[in-house]
DNA sequence: CTGTTAGCGCTTTCAT
DNA sequence: ATGAAAGCGCTAACAG
C-alpha cells in the first residue's frame, strides 16, 4: 500500500542505500542525486516506517514514565515537564498510571524487559532492590523522579528539610499545637514512596528541635485524598485539645483540612492554621500557604538526566535535589490567643 | 547480549519456527516440546524483543493521544479513562501534549504518518477536512473525544444542550441579568475546538427561548485559564448593570470567576450566582454548582471504539452522545431582590 | 506436530 | 558518491 523506501530507490533509479543517506542526512550524496530523491520522496508520498527504522536502528527514541495516581495535580505537571522536554527532542512518551501495588509490580518488572522505550522515568515510587537489579540486566536506563533509591539517577527534593520548613513556619508564627496529616506510614512497604513519610520526619524534627514534645495523638495517616484528610482533620478537632496548626502532607490533603474547618465554621486562619505541600495549581485559588517543590522542572531534568545517561559516556549523576520555598498565603496566621 | 530466539531454539533443540509457535501460545505444539522450550526461555531468561515483534507483525499494540493543555483537569480525567481501558487490553499509550497551535498542526500531521501507533485518539480538537483526509489515506483510525467532524467517529456531550441547561437552572431561579465568560470565539479558526463556543450557542438559546435580550455586554471570551476568567469577571462586574449570575464555559474558568467576587467581598450565592461546566474533581471541593459531563468514561469508551475500529470488520459508529447533568451545590441561588 | 525459509523496511558495511 | 548485500529478531507460510 505505502511506498517503501524501495520504492523510491526503483523510482529515482537510485540504489535504495541512497534514499536511506539521503533520509538520514548524510554528506556522502550529491545534491543532484539529493534532489532526484528528494522529489520522489515527495510524489511518491512517501513516509519512512519508523517502526521498521527503529528496529533496525534498535532504538525507539520512545521514553516510557511509570507514575502512581498520573491524575494528581503535582504528578501532571511532572509529566508536563517530561512532555514537553521529550518532545523538543523528538522523543514519545509513553505512560503508566498506577493505581494499584499489584499494577505498580508488574509495570516495573514488564516495562523494562520489553525494548520498546529507550528509557524509563519513575515517578514518587521507589524500586526494589533486586527491580533496580532488573533494570541494569536489561540494560534500561532509568531515572527516579521524586524519589531516590540504591544509587540510581534521580531528582528530588529534600523534604525532610521540607517537613521542617513548613513545620518551622507553624512554631514561628507562635503554634504550639501542630497536628501532622498525611499518608499512612506503612506505605513504604507496599506502594514504597516516601514523601509524606520523610515530609512527617522532618515535622517531627522541627518540633523536637523548638523543644515541643511529640504527642502522637496529633499524628494523623490515611490514604492519600481529599476525603479521607478530611476525616482525619475532624478526628484531630475532636480531640479535647485541638490543635491550632495543620501541616497536611500535600495540597490535596490540606484541602481536605480545609473543608473540615469548613464542615465546622472554624475560620482559617484566625483559629486554624493550614499549611501544604506542593504548591500545585489551586494551591494561589485557595490562598493556601505551602511548600513549594518546582513539578514541572523536576519531570525537565529528569528527562535531561536519562538523555545523559542515554548517550554512553556521559554518566549522570546519582542523585540531585531541586530547591523548594515557603509560600505564605492566607491559611496561616498566629493562634488565637 | 541478550538473548534472542535463535538462541532459544538452539539450546532447545528445535526449529526456531516452534519457539515462536510456544511464544504465541499456538496449539501446533506437542506438550513436551512446550515444557522443553519454556524450560530453555527460562533458563536463557529470554525476553522476546517487542519491537521485532512489532515490526514483524506490523502493529504495535500502542495507541497515541493528541489533548491540548493535558493537565487541565478535565483533559487529565480523560486519559485516565483512556490509559485505564488501553492497559487492561495491554496497550501502551502515548500522549501528546499540544500547547499551541503550531504543535497541533505538527502533531496532527506526523503522529498518523508515523507507523508507531496502531490507532489515534484525539481529545478536544476538531481536524480540518484535509488533516482527516490525511488519516484515512494513511489508514490510521481515530476516535475523537468531546470534538465532532466529518463523520470521524467519537464521543462527546451535546454542548448546546448542556448550555441551555445551565443557563435555564439559572433562569429558573429568577436570574434575569446573566452574563457568559467563556474561550475566545475565534477559537475554532486556530485550536480548532468548539466546546466553549457550543455552550455560549446554549446559552443564547435559553435566553432566547426566555424571551430575553441578548446583551452582547455580558458576553466575555478570553483564554482559557482561572485568571484570565477573574479579569473578565471584573469587566462584567463593573457594568453600570451588573449580572447577578454568571456561566462560565467550564470549571477552571468558574474558579477565576469566584476569585473575582471573592476581590470584591461579593457574596456567593447571595449577591452572585455562579456555574460552571465539566464537574472536575475539585468543583465539589468548591462547592460548584455546574454541568457534569462523563470524563473518564469519555476515554473509556473512545477506547472502545478504536478497538472495534481496530479490528477489521466491525465498524464503529460515527458519533456518540454521552449524556451529562446538573449537579446544584451551592454556588447558585435566587438573586437578591 | 515441527523444521526451514522467506520476508517485514530500514541502516550500514563493503566494494566499486 | 553510490549500488549491492547482509543483517536486525520475529512471524507465518510451506514442506514434510
Amino acid at each position: 500500500m505505502a511506498a517503501t523506501i524501495r520504492d523510491v530507490a526503483r523510482v529515482a533509479g537510485v540504489g535504495l542505500g541512497t534514499v536511506s543517506r539521503v533520509l538520514n542526512n548524510s554528506p556522502l550524496v550529491s545534491a543532484a542525486t539529493r534532489q532526484r530523491v528528494l522529489s520522489v520522496i515527495e510524489e511518491l508520498r512517501y513516509s519512512p516506517s519508523q517502526i521498521a527504522r527503529n528496529f533496525s536502528l534498535g532504538r525507539t527514541r520512545t521514553i516510557a514514565a511509570i507514575a502512581p495516581f498520573f491524575t494528581r495535580p503535582s504528578v501532571v505537571e511532572r509529566l508536563r515537564g517530561i512532555e514537553a522536554t521529550l518532545a523538543s527532542e523528538g522523543y514519545h512518551l509513553v505512560v503508566f498510571n498506577v493505581e494499584t501495588v499489584a499494577r505498580r509490580d508488574e509495570c516495573l518488572r514488564e516495562v523494562p524487559r520489553n525494548d520498546r522505550a529507550d528509557g524509563l522515568l519513575i515517578i514518587s515510587l521507589v524500586p526494589r532492590p533486586e527491580e533496580i537489579r532488573a533494570f541494569s540486566e536489561a540494560s534500561m536506563p532509568v531515572v527516579l523522579i521524586d524519589a531516590c533509591a540504591g544509587g540510581l539517577s534521580g531528582v528530588s527534593v529534600d523534604d525532610v528539610a521540607g517537613g521542617e520548613l513548613a513545620t518551622t513556619h507553624l512554631l514561628e508564627l507562635g503554634h504550639r499545637r501542630i497536628a501532622f496529616v498525611g499518608d499512612p506510614l506503612e506505605d513504604p512497604l507496599t506502594f514504597n514512596f516516601t514523601s509524606s513519610y520523610d515530609r512527617f520526619t522532618g515535622y517531627q524534627r522541627a518540633l523536637t528541635a523548638a523543644g515541643l514534645p511529640i504527642q502522637t495523638e496529633y499524628h494523623r495517616h490515611s490514604l492519600h485524598g481529599r476525603y479521607e484528610a478530611r476525616v482525619l482533620t475532624h478526628e484531630l478537632l475532636n480531640l479535647p485539645d485541638p490543635p491550632t496548626a495543620i501541616f497536611a502532607a500535600s495540597d490535596t490533603q490540606a484541602m481536605g483540612v480545609l473543608e473540615a474547618a469548613r464542615d465546622r465554621d472554624i475560620p482559617v486562619p484566625a483559629a486554624l492554621s493550614v499549611i501544604g505541600f506542593d504548591d500545585i495549581d489551586i494551591a494561589e485559588h485557595l490562598g493556601l500557604t505551602t511548600v513549594r517543590q518546582p513539578l514541572f522542572e523536576s519531570g525537565a531534568r529528569a528527562v535531561e538526566l536519562l538523555f545523559m545517561l542515554l548517550s554512553e559516556g556521559i554518566a549522570a549523576p546519582p542523585a540531585e535535589r531541586l530547591a523548594i520555598d515557603l509560600v505564605i498565603r492566607t491559611t496561616t496566621a498566629p493562634p488565637a490567643t
